[in-house]
DNA sequence: TTGAAAGCGCTAACAT
DNA sequence: ATGTTAGCGCTTTCAA
């Protein structure tokens, strides 16, 4: 391009980076002219093999279809938007293969930052992203033992969350108390049920195995399916339930379809969901649940890839809060 | 690398882009070698510089918020990922300075291929990335007259769903029928109000505007504040509807929401929505509404980008479908 | 105040 | 069967 404006690649470069202080206005002219009558844009691309950094950040999140991704990639979003920064979105499906293509895509386009909100237990399939510098925060997902040091991260305290939402169920007089969720094969799921687990465990009531029903499937594209087939087993149950926690609100909706689809009346039954989709403050019971501060945490998230390197940089957990909405109305006596 | 495997740049370049047919067994092995205990990946940057596309395809959304707009992104990017490529998702918010920078953004990263789902009317500010060379493909955003030749539309027929959901109230009986919706500034929202328009004036009722409640703010991220405005304004009438057309679901569920807090049965009220939204039919009562062909038309897209330039490329316009559900159930006398 | 030259990592044409 | 060279578009000395 500068060619095309008379003058030197230099004199271009130089413009671009506000290093024009010594500049002929005529020459600034004419290189602005030009620019503009091309509309010539610095190609990034070649900025980055000079070792410029990509400015936006990369999110994977596991499953678009569901609305709490949609919210945490718009809050994530705004938070970095306030600073200038745009985001590209991916969609894993929390298959790891998956995931390992999409950081290895952001980070052939040269992204520094990428934030991982797939709660999978091994990271390992990121290593070699890692060991290039990419900076991985992982959301949803709290510390483990075998974590990479240079791992970050940020989550709520899925265990308490759980046991908030156990914890008001029983309040509320109920003792069976299903738990529903797709496979537990994440860290974050594995926590919640770990919250069930406690709530019930101080309440004395016993763990029954036959109110957790299993599955291979996550469910994160579809829970509906694994829903009902787990609504039916524990209604099915000589001692049926009177309440149950969903592992995520998707799960409750697709738990509380099911039930009615069964014939039940949903006023008779308590159901707690997980995340607070906006949908749910919308139905009719309007759904109890657990509600992740999610402002709080993209702002986290905002500072932590400020920071320069090299400073000590803490995983972060973040206090869930209960909200009590209609869905949980009933008490048993 | 190269050079620390002990051959030239040109070796590897040959072994990665299956040149090596001529190649020595034992050089190819030392190669890749060094490759592996390396983890070396090739530089897209560098690549691009020399002319490579970038692979990747770009979607922007107007909000990820609204679920339909993460179920049609998970539609387009596992259609994509069948065909081994990537999606980058960005969220625009409808800004047109957003959009504008997530284009030039994504044209810096080389990216060829642009699914733009913003039915803005003008297109201009994406003037120079068209211009130098870019692929916009857009969605939800019927062909206009003054579109430039090289943009593709990809939409429904917005005006037939509208009409289809209309007429069904009008089977039903209903002739006070509400039209919710923000701001009508977007290309699929005036063609939804012109079926509702049209269908209204094909069965000899008159277009009452105060059914129709303005507002200058498109709701996307938020659509809750509007649609009870909306529904207050219309409740309040001396004559007051006895249904609604709601612009898009999450509308249909905030209205539903408002009329029920306004101490209305919604059993007495029919809504209809606009997307198939997965959580409309998990509710209850559930969601009429008008369905998208997604799967279609994310195959459309993925045989339009996968042609070669030059051929004849129409704008493509597929048919919805009305999906009836319990919240249309009443029938007025 | 501006320009010339080198180099980022890769590929393609050409040479060996 | 492999190496050499030039150049993609930019930035950064250094020189003029």
């Amino acid at each position: 391009m500068a060619r095309a404006a008379g003058v030197s690649p230099s004199t271009v470069s130089n413009l671009l980076n506000a290093r024009d202080h010594l500049m002929q206005p005529e020459t600034r002219r004419r290189v602005l002219e030009a620019m503009e009558s091309l509309s010539y844009r610095p190609s990034r691309v070649a900025q980055q093999l000079r070792g410029a950094p990509n400015p936006t950040l990369g999110l994977i999140v596991p499953s678009v279809t569901n609305p709490f991704w949609g919210s945490w990639a718009a809050q994530l979003e705004g938070a970095f938007h306030a600073h200038g920064r745009q985001i590209y979105l991916c969609n894993s499906e929390r298959d790891p293969e998956r995931e390992r293509a999409y950081v290895e895509q952001l980070w052939a386009d040269g992204i520094e930052h990428i934030v991982l909100s797939t709660s999978l237990p091994s990271l390992d399939h990121l290593r070699p992203a890692m060991d290039a510098g990419v900076q991985i925060i992982a959301f949803d997902r709290e510390h483990q033992e075998t974590d990479p040091p240079e791992l970050l991260n940020v989550s709520i305290d899925n265990e308490a969350g759980a046991w908030m939402a156990t914890q008001h169920l029983i309040e509320r007089g109920h003792r069976r108390i299903a738990f529903v969720s797709g496979a537990m094969s994440t860290i974050s799921r594995q926590r919640r049920f770990a919250g069930y687990c406690r709530a019930l465990s101080e309440n004395d009531i016993p763990l029954d195995d036959a109110l957790v029903p299993r599955s291979s499937d996550l469910g994160d594209a579809d829970s509906g399916p694994l829903a009902r087939t787990a609504v039916n087993t524990v209604l099915a149950l000589d001692d049926p339930p009177t309440a149950l926690v969903a592992v995520n609100d998707m799960f409750a909706l697709s738990a509380s379809a099911a039930i009615r689809d069964a014939g039940r009346d949903i006023a008779e039954f308590a159901v707690v969901g997980f995340d607070d989709i906006a949908v749910g403050s919308l139905i009719s019971p309007a759904l109890t649940t657990v509600q992740q501060p999610l402002r709080d945490m993209a702002e986290a998230i905002v500072r932590l890839t400020a920071d320069e390197a090299g400073e000590p940089r803490p995983s972060l957990v973040f206090p869930p809060t209960l909200v009590v909405r209609g869905s949980t109305e009933r008490r048993i006596p």
